[in-house]
RNA sequence: GAGCCACUAGCUCAGUCGGUAGAGCACAAGACUUUUAAUCUUGGUGUCCGGGGUUCGAUUCCCCGGUGGCUCACCA
């Protein structure tokens, strides 16, 4: 076949792929390759400032020579000369390229590049007569050559699958989004910060693992070929840390990804990150001072301010919260005091009283008090609890890993805190008794042979560590991507997870 | 997993009571040496999400499917 019918072939493929825009950019491409001028040979490009370098000392670098580097994001051309802006990481500056500095030839390929390109630029730095601190163009190198066309201008990327499926380009185009996961690092540092001053210890354990243990949830399943056994992806991390509290290192937390096999909305994502620490000779009580000590130290830290606005309503992080406990809340809420409650059929009446019965993981007459109760509070405490509150005392039923209190073993040491009306802090004075983290175990295990496939997996290892001797010890755990969420006022998880789970497009 | 809604140019969106479609941005050509959503003139954007049905004719109506959003369920 002749070489023409071969690229009339070639030119046909790139009909059908790419639409007419594309088509301009890899022409543009081809004929810089001609030239010699392939933007994709060049390795490396040595900048001397960023646009926030300039900003900044702007009285010091004025006149002064600079290389800078970035994607071009608008060309405001006229004539002879023209402005344009480049972004970089810290965000915009000005360029304004004038025949007179760079020439004919010059001037007419800065006119051909197209938004998205990045560029190289080397110039003198200016204000312009409205004030703007710009770059005087001198010289510059096409970097990269974009593609594709960026999304609208004024608009950006507005259509959510779209832009959690090419987050890039969201990023390229939505400051705010930037922002939001530029503060996801900055608040997750200063978690770090916190503890580390606090001499906790960062450690990492295993994410596959032959038993998914710490919480009720579905885990995913997965497979090890060499050793031909089937695997789980952690659903939380505490069996392990606990396992460190054992073994001597008094202070632990871990900062990671947990997976669990569940539906995906605003609010849960099948991966998402959890810190969970372990502080041996602490109770919940002092798990609760952390907590809220913590939160407040990383909104002052990333938002310089314990205030922040969330979906219109104020809440405001200062510690100390308020703490409640579970009975209350269902005292002051649902009306119903539950210490005047004798027994499970009397709880049961109340249930249907209260029409709680769909929020019932059970039938309702195999329902005790414990499950009603906490039917109760999730229907009618809940969704009052938008100021940070700590809720206290729950049910030793849903709690198998909790200490039972001293002086009402129906219920145990452990809160969790409510924001927004939502869980986002998870906190124990931990079971450290192995007997009875035994007996806690196989009675998750006839739970699971009754059809619930949430219930907990025994861990016979985790019951051995508890033998050799594990000391009095407070846990918590708190869901990082709500936090952020709060701090941040995004509405959805997905808007605090660079790449979050999608259904792939066919 | 269920219900409701959306899907039209690269992007943001109009529109067609059933007769194959428009605007802005972006793009192309021209004018313009301090603009910043630059401006002015001119021009072309397309599997109207996919498949089937009804119809002389479907982007539009109906059914099935895909992806997403919201609400609910599960859950943190």
């Amino acid at each position: 076949m002749a070489n023409e019918e071969l690229n009339q072939v070639e030119l046909n493929q790139l009909e059908e792929e790419y639409n007419e825009l594309i088509r301009q950019r890899i022409q543009k491409l081809e004929e810089l390759k001609e030239k010699g001028q392939d933007p994709f040979e060049i390795v490396k490009y040595d900048r001397t400032h960023t646009s926030k370098q300039i900003k900044d000392n702007y009285e010091e670098l004025e006149n002064k020579t600079v290389k800078v580097a970035g994607r071009l994001m608008s060309k405001r051309i006229h004539g002879k000369a023209g402005f344009s802006d480049i972004h970089d990481r810290y965000g915009k500056l000005q360029l304004y390229v004038k025949i007179d500095n760079v020439g004919e030839e010059k001037l007419k390929f800065f006119k051909s590049l197209d938004l998205g390109d990045i560029i190289g630029v080397e110039g003198e730095v200016f204000k312009t007569k409205t004030g703007e601190i710009s770059v005087l163009v001198k010289d510059f190198t096409l970097l990269t050559k974009s593609l594709r066309p960026l999304p609208e201008k004024w608009h950006g990327l507005k259509d959510p699958d779209l832009r959690y499926r090419q987050r890039y380009v969201d990023l390229i185009v939505n400051e705010n989004v930037r922002d939001t996961f530029i503060k996801r690092t900055q608040i997750i540092k200063a978690i770090r910060k916190f503890l580390d001053d606090r001499d906790y210890i960062e450690v990492e354990t295993p994410i596959l693992s032959p038993i998914a243990g710490g919480a009720a949830a579905r885990p995913f399943i997965t497979h090890h070929n060499a050793l031909d056994i089937d695997m789980f992806l952690r659903i939380a991390t505490e069996l392990y840390l606990k396992r460190l509290i054992v073994g001597g290192f008094e202070r632990v937390y871990e900062i990671g990804k947990n997976f669990r096999n569940e539906g995906i909305d605003v609010r849960h994502n099948p991966e998402f990150t959890a810190i969970e620490l372990y502080q041996a000779y602490a109770d919940y009580n002092d798990m609760m001072e952390l907590t809220e000590q913590l939160v407040e130290f990383v909104c002052k830290e990333v938002l310089g301010t314990t205030k922040v606005t969330y979906q219109g309503t104020e809440i405001d992080f200062k510690a100390p919260w308020d703490r409640i406990t579970m009975k209350e809340a269902v005292k002051k809420y649902a009306g119903i005091d539950f210490d005047s409650i004798q027994s499970d059929e009397e709880a049961r009446e109340i249930a249907k009283k209260m029409k709680v019965e769909d929020e019932l993981k059970k039938e309702l007459k195999d329902c005790n008090k414990a499950d009603i109760l906490v039917a109760l509070f999730e229907t009618y405490a809940e969704k009052h609890l938008i100021q940070p509150t700590f809720v206290l005392d729950y049910p030793v039923e849903v709690s198998p890993l909790t200490k039972k209190k001293p002086n009402d073993p129906a219920f145990t040491e452990r809160f969790e805190a409510y924001v927004f009306g939502r869980e986002i802090a998870n906190a124990y004075s931990e079971l450290n008794d192995p007997i009875d983290q035994k007996e806690r175990f196989l009675q998750q295990l006839r739970e699971r042979e009754l059809g619930d496939d949430e219930a907990y997996m025994m861990d016979d290892d985790f019951i051995n560590a508890l033998e050799i001797g594990m000391p009095p010890t407070g846990g918590l755990g708190i869901g990082i991507d709500r936090l952020i969420m709060f701090l941040t006022d995004s509405y959805s998880i997905r808007d605090v997870i660079l790449f979050p789970t999608m259904k792939p497009t066919k």
